[in-house]
DNA sequence: TGATTACCTGCGCACTCTTGCAGATATCAG
DNA sequence: CTGATATCTGCAAGAGTGCGCAGGTAATCA
């Protein structure tokens, strides 16, 4: 949470205790503070990213967009990645609120189910 | 690299030592087989999301694509992270050719010169 | 020349993360 | 019930990574 202050007549971003060293060009600097934003949804997103990082985790991830409902045996074939790692990165992936697995019998089909992630995959396909 | 093959009259799009074992659902495990596109497209993509998965270099990156060419002391100043730490993050980010510094004379200012993880940053921010 | 500023880098610690193996659970077929 | 299929889950190993500390380099100023 940054504080708005006055100095010098102009509004500035930063906060008094990192004020103390001197910048190089304080208008910068305070655009640049202005930019960072909220750090709760930067968090958020540096998060997501975090699950998009992983190769495996990525393919599947597409494979999911592409092919709507699908099963890990479809997804491990469909990969080349082994049905015990699909499971894990699934795993992960479901904790995260990024997809949603649906039981149907023996099988589990998931989807994606954060539409933030659908559009960014949708965006590099 | 995905090959091409004919069976039951359909394309398929599954190299044949993993169809041996049987799918749950081949159209979606092709389609999502297609999905997947370039395994080096792929890689290059989740290379560029572990660099954006690290809350302080995102931190920066927002820092830097609000402010554009500004100086490291003031990228420290206005994100609360040590200097020593926006350097290495800034090393690691110029190695991958995310950004790019420049000098002028004691000062080294730096600026994004990957347009796709530009837009990304535009895009959530 | 010596001091200061701005930035970079090697080292080491602590932490996290992915994966394979082995085993558990759940559902269906006979 | 028995066996087979589909998926999930602890555990341990191995690799990778961010950060602080201390020291190094380059440029400016007195």
């Amino acid at each position: 949470m940054l504080e708005r202050f006055w100095q010098d007549g102009i509004v500035h971003l930063i906060p008094r205790e990192r004020a103390q060293r001197s910048t190089i060009d304080d208008h910068q600097a305070c655009r640049a503070a202005a930019g960072i934003g909220d750090p709760a949804r930067t968090a958020a997103w540096a998060r997501r990213f975090d699950l998009l990082a992983d190769p495996g985790r990525l393919t599947l991830l597409l494979a999911i967009e592409a092919a709507g409902p699908i099963a890990v045996t479809d997804l491990a074939i469909a990969t080349g990645i082994s049905d015990t790692a699909v499971s894990q990165a699934l795993r992960v992936l479901r904790t995260a609120g990024v997809v949603e697995g649906r039981r149907d019998g023996r099988v589990v089909r998931y989807a994606m189910s954060d539409p933030e992630v659908s559009a960014l995959l949708r965006r590099i396909g």
